[in-house]
DNA sequence: TGTTAGTGTTTCGAAGTCGAAATATTCGAA
DNA sequence: TTCGAATATTTCGACTTCGAAACACTAACA
């Protein structure tokens, strides 16, 4: 085991802050955005092995999770490819792939002949749906340590920083 | 702008959380995690636009914020793929590639010769320094709707969901 | 209505990533 | 000390992703 064991995510969040901090970065937003870091890098590794299990990759569970949350709003491949990070080329393949698996479906949009508009198939709301509950163990486990006011504590405050994002727009 | 514009993130995060409420999640487990990744998301597409400019893709920029941020511990290419999320094959070329633009440098460990150790270069840390500075802009504008007081209550209350985080180890 | 700029999707070649197998070394037990 | 299992890294072929260019259509304006 190599004489020493992995350092665990604690001691690499505070290495991490204190190396932020050291190279000019101000404390309190280092604390904040690094620990949200190490969290959604903890969540990652878990989805993903989740995912491998239901034959899913990381991908495509972005596009299953945007189609499934998406409201009303009509879906097309260009938005799909915005939420998710990926090239409008990749977004192409991904769905090819998806199609060919039954879990999506494309049609045209009848309002407009260039695009396309990508919806979920009842094959593809039950593993949403499935996902998601599987989901809901892991997530809960990494939450036990706060109490149901904490959580909401939490939830508001991040709220606040989520009601600013569409302002800042890459100034 | 097709007759509607793209929904902000505000709207998306409320449309996720009812969702996967819907399916079967906890509301209070999902507003934190959705805001954590939606949070989450917003940053990444900021960060791959000021790394481009340094000529950095998001995962060579992995590779050297852990590096720098790594404190005294011997870091490997294994450990690399590990806490990058990555196969430890792709790290092989990662730091080829790195190690050929003179960001990292890998030496033999002499206590064990099957392994590599790798470590920055003043090189790799000086860019280091001047991608934290930069990012620390955005991260800031991010943050600016909580008060000083409000983002030392959102650290304190995600690190005591990060000290949980060893635990859970995949149950 | 005809022209031009713009939008949305796909195709294409280059580059990055993956998992499995190959190679080299260490560690523990007989 | 020697054997076998475990660990660390790299090589290999298949697949995914990327950005740029091609293509098809829409929208604005003279």
């Amino acid at each position: 085991m190599s004489a020493r064991r992995a350092s665990s995510v604690q001691q690499q969040y505070r290495d991490a802050v204190a190396a932020y901090v050291a190279a000019g970065g101000e404390e309190s937003v280092q604390r904040v955005i690094t620990a949200v870091f190490s969290l959604t890098r903890k969540l990652d590794q878990w989805y993903r092995r989740q995912l491998a299990d239901l034959g899913l990759t990381h991908g495509e569970w972005s596009v299953l999770a945007h189609l499934a949350t998406a409201g009303d709003e009509p879906v097309t491949p260009t938005r799909l490819a915005d939420v998710t990070n990926v090239a409008a080329s990749s977004m192409t393949h991904r769905l090819d792939r998806m199609a060919g698996r039954g879990l999506v479906r494309r049609s045209p949009d009848p309002a407009n002949r260039t695009r396309v508009l990508v919806e979920l198939t009842e094959q593809g709301w039950e593993l949403f749906e499935s996902a998601v509950r599987e989901a809901n163990v892991v997530e809960s486990d990494t939450l036990a340590r706060l109490t149901s006011k904490e959580r909401g504590e939490l939830a508001a405050l991040l709220e606040v920083v989520i009601s600013g994002l569409d302002e800042i727009e890459t100034a």
